[in-house]
DNA sequence: TAAACGGCTTGATCTACATCAAGTGTTTTT
DNA sequence: AAAAACACTTGATGTAGATCAAGCCGTTTA
């Protein structure tokens, strides 16, 4: 149940036995159905999620009802709404299983308690969110640079897995295009090569 | 010099007497004027920036030369191409002065030895980089759910300052629109009310 | 096993915003 | 103090991508 979680922080940092004891007692694992909520709009984002198994969405949905992709996350991925889950607002997003999926979750108090009790774990969670401000950053710049075509193929060359695994209209809405043109541009895409 | 750095440091930890000499002795302060960069595209972001004094922008080029506004950073805020500056590959961004600025400048070894020395800093970065996270969301989440319009109406709401201190066609830059769309927005803004 | 639904495609039409262009006031440079 | 460069505006025109609509599988669901 721990194993996708313990290879990813060890991969950062070295835990103790005692680390290890005291790190899972914080989590509580739970499993998810297909389109199964962990999150929904208007609710606070109470745990912060790690992805053992399958594969979660957080999306943002518009007055017009239309779905935002903000991110996906599968297996050695975290997911939270960060902001409602620090600051105990409710949250605008909602987060939902794309597959079945197995999860561990914490609480704010106990991610506190993990902290102090485990002090590399400030460590830890200081480089993950490092390396989240940085694929922000390019997502941003993505987004706001680059034509509807030109995002879709930088995202097949820097991201390819997604495509394999993720549904097109799903992509088509992390990427801020309708399917509709996500399926045109693959459409000329194929027939130029 | 590090009055502005000690304080925003001091709002989420508490430093003593020796962390701030240490601390002090890992920067170097550094005056820019107006249009000076810091960054060109093409170098390595060798800095952690802090800006004591004075209005940075970071802004990345696309190949038809138009600029995208990424941040702007003033009194109390940092600035870095995060990816550079951790992975030593060179930028594609480049950051410079839109007023002249005193910066507090931190090279990545040092920015790890000062980590080592002086552990409450891991807390106080993490704690930084979560709020940047959630900033970025947000950020992300307005770019690709609103229109021209709801764009500018929810960042005159939510960053006023931003509108008073920085020129309107790099506003218009940072919410991925015109400068012509912005001023014409505006002024129907200004006749509605 | 029939029916309902979800994901993808294709065509016709529409529109928000970009682009191009020209003019005005203001700041910077020489 | 003149000239150049910059920031903003306004108008005319163009277009990438949205929207609306219909049809085609493949897969749940009853």
């Amino acid at each position: 149940m721990f194993d996708v979680l313990l290879a990813h922080i060890q991969e950062k940092v070295t835990l103790s036995a005692t680390d290890v004891a005291v790190l899972k007692s914080f989590f509580i694992p739970k499993k998810l159905r297909k389109r199964q909520y962990v999150l929904q709009e208007g609710d606070v984002c109470k745990y912060l999620l790690f992805v053992e198994k399958g594969l979660l969405r957080m999306y943002h949905v518009d007055e017009k009802g239309t779905e935002h992709m903000i991110q996906f996350a599968w297996e050695g991925w975290w997911m939270a709404d960060t902001y409602s889950f620090l600051s105990g607002d409710v949250s605008e997003y909602n987060i939902d299983a794309i597959e079945d999926a197995e999860l561990l979750m914490i609480t704010l108090d106990n991610f506190e308690a993990l902290l102090l009790q485990v002090p590399v774990m400030e460590r830890y969670f200081r480089i993950l969110f490092q390396n989240n401000i940085i694929s922000k950053e390019k997502r941003l710049v993505n987004t706001i640079s680059y034509s509807a075509e030109e995002k879709y193929t930088r995202l097949a060359a820097t991201n390819p897995q997604l495509l394999q695994r993720i549904p097109q209209n799903l992509i088509a809405s992390y990427l801020g295009i309708t399917p509709e043109t996500l399926s045109r541009i693959r459409k000329k895409l194929m027939k130029s090569k």
